[in-house]
DNA sequence: AAAAAACGATAGTAATACTATTACTTTTGT
DNA sequence: ACAAAAGTAATAGTATTACTATCGTTTTTT
């Protein structure tokens, strides 16, 4: 897998220039993540941006129309690269309920490995997913966005995993609720661990966030 | 019956001055649940909520800190308010698994009912908190904030339910994560109902977000 | 070698999120 | 009833943010 060219594709009405295809673009990329994680989306700007990769404010405005797009385009990213995590771990098993389990577990698992095939740092990412995600959708714009497919690659995971639940069960009725709550709930745990941790129920050392949705899953879709 | 409140109070720390004890205040309150409703939490400002109540900004920074302090406010406030619906929705049940349900029941359907007891309009509050509460605790400020007492009306409300699981299966391992899940959950799907339709499975009519917590709360502590 | 694209440097603007000051008005405690 | 205290209006001002615009230079492409 390590070895393996990914091929990530968020939508392209989400950059001006595609930081993909340009030194400066992936610097922006790779040092945006840092620095979201380092101030939270709301204190970082491209004026601070420009400073760190020692590039003015305004050749950042060449590739993102401003800094929520450019939350917009890293989750877009992260879903996309976690599709590729799906097909993956899914891969070679027969078993529907296996397919299932195992894309829970990438789902709910904290990304802790280096995945060295790209610039991006994927752990910082899932940090800044899981802090700063509801902030891409929780917005006067979404309706708009979302018509433009600014959210394609979220809605194709839980897509994808939804027919894995249908699998198990055809009759379940909630697929949808049940994956997308599951996702959610894995990322706000995880705040709340770190941050709110009388909201959880989580013990040392163990991966109790992971647990729980899974037997939440096998439970409910029986 | 734990020791409930008699008056929906929120933390002293929140405010300058209590808003609920001059018209002013009152009208700081009022107004700016419509106005965060209709432009959304980045787009309202001090300002804004100055010429349609009809006084200078600077009067409004007297009763809160920043516009920040103001949504912790309102979801503190909200969150003091339900746990007043859980208690009377729970009253003169015996079984526990009946007040469970009845609770969880508060907690995912949507406040349709008007109270026309105070000058706050829970309806549109209800709708704040599904859209925007989310930053109320996701920034930088959260262990800080957290320290000072600023969501203990949410996390006492988490933990009432979370006993009640108890009482029905006292050896459930993770009663906090399941009841902050439900609690998320549903607003999350509110929200996704409305806007990101495919990441949902609601149908017309039917209040599918109740009937599926409540399904899952069943199946997963028994 | 010429054309096109990308970049750096600099300047500028409207709006935001406040802070400060002063003076007038209302409430209150005795 | 009257002074003190508290609350409010009006106005002004500041640093920062989130951009936009221009222009000359460098780099890349053909």
């Amino acid at each position: 897998m390590k070895n393996i060219q990914l091929h990530i594709e968020v939508n392209s009405g989400l950059y001006l220039k595609n930081p993909d295809t340009s030194d400066l673009g992936r610097k922006i990329i790779c040092q945006s993540i840092k620095m979201i994680n380092e101030l939270g989306f709301e204190s970082f700007t491209f004026k601070k941006l420009g400073v760190q990769i020692d590039s003015p404010e305004s050749s950042i405005y060449r590739y993102f129309e401003n800094k929520h797009t450019l939350l917009i385009y890293l989750v877009s990213w992260y879903w996309s690269w976690i599709e590729y995590l799906l097909v993956f771990s899914t891969m070679n098993i027969d078993s529907s309920s296996e397919k299932l389990e195992r894309s829970i577990k990438v789902l709910t698992e904290p990304i802790l490995e280096k995945y060295p095939t790209t610039y991006i740092d994927e752990e910082l990412l899932n940090q800044i997913i899981i802090k700063e995600s509801v902030k891409a959708y929780h917005t006067v714009d979404v309706d708009d966005e979302n018509k433009k497919g600014y959210f394609k690659t979220y809605k194709k995971v839980v897509q994808r995993v939804s027919e894995l639940v249908l699998e198990v069960n055809p009759k379940y009725k909630f697929p949808h609720m049940l994956i997308s709550t599951v996702i959610e709930g894995a990322h706000q745990q995880n705040y709340f661990a770190q941050h709110l941790p009388t909201l959880t129920d989580v013990t040392e050392g163990k991966n109790n966030v992971s647990e729980f949705y899974t037997n939440m899953v096998n439970k409910v879709i029986v």
